[in-house]
DNA sequence: TAAAAATATATTCAATAGGGTATAAAATGA
DNA sequence: TCATTTTATACCCTATTGAATATATTTTTA
């Protein structure tokens, strides 16, 4: 599972399917960084005032990374929400 | 140029390479965008309290875009910052 | 090495994050 | 359908952002 994001909100879907495949609630993968439920659920909402280091320890739960790229040119099969 | 970031030291220190790669300052980078040169100097030096929003406009600004993954396994030839 | 450009730092301010806590609303299940 | 779990909101609070502006420091280059 990999997901080009490029918006607040395409992060937060992209978060929010990621947990959803490991099975866990707002509230577990919170807690297991010391973060509370609302907090998870701003972010998975698309709060594009959510911070870095916040961002980082959600990654951190769900066992993901981050890579930066060049952005391609949009392909046929993206998604569109390309600004 | 692709590069895994763990944390907001990373991060920065990713775009500020991607910035110096394009030939920009950060007064263009940021200005290009409608944020001030500050701002900018604080995201490459790691600030975690820097906003999705502020981070995305600055991706935008560079031409880059964030790819989410599963972590792999740190290898050899990996720098640390893992956390 | 002197001047210019780039970057880091500082201050004030309005806005908002995220913790703590509570509850409403929605989804899941027995 | 009722109870439980999960997710979305709301409030108060303190801390910190990022804009605006200014200046110090560092780096580049003529």
């Amino acid at each position: 599972m990999i997901q080009k994001v490029v918006s607040p909100e395409s992060l937060g879907l992209t978060l929010r399917a990621a947990r959803k495949d490991k099975g866990l609630s707002q509230k577990a993968v919170g807690h297991a960084v010391g973060m509370e439920q609302h907090t998870i659920s701003k972010i998975e909402k698309g709060n594009p005032g959510t911070g870095l280091g916040t961002l980082f320890r959600l990654l951190s739960a769900l066992e993901l990374e981050l890579v930066v790229q060049p952005r391609r040119k949009p392909s046929g099969d993206d998604l569109g929400d390309v600004w």
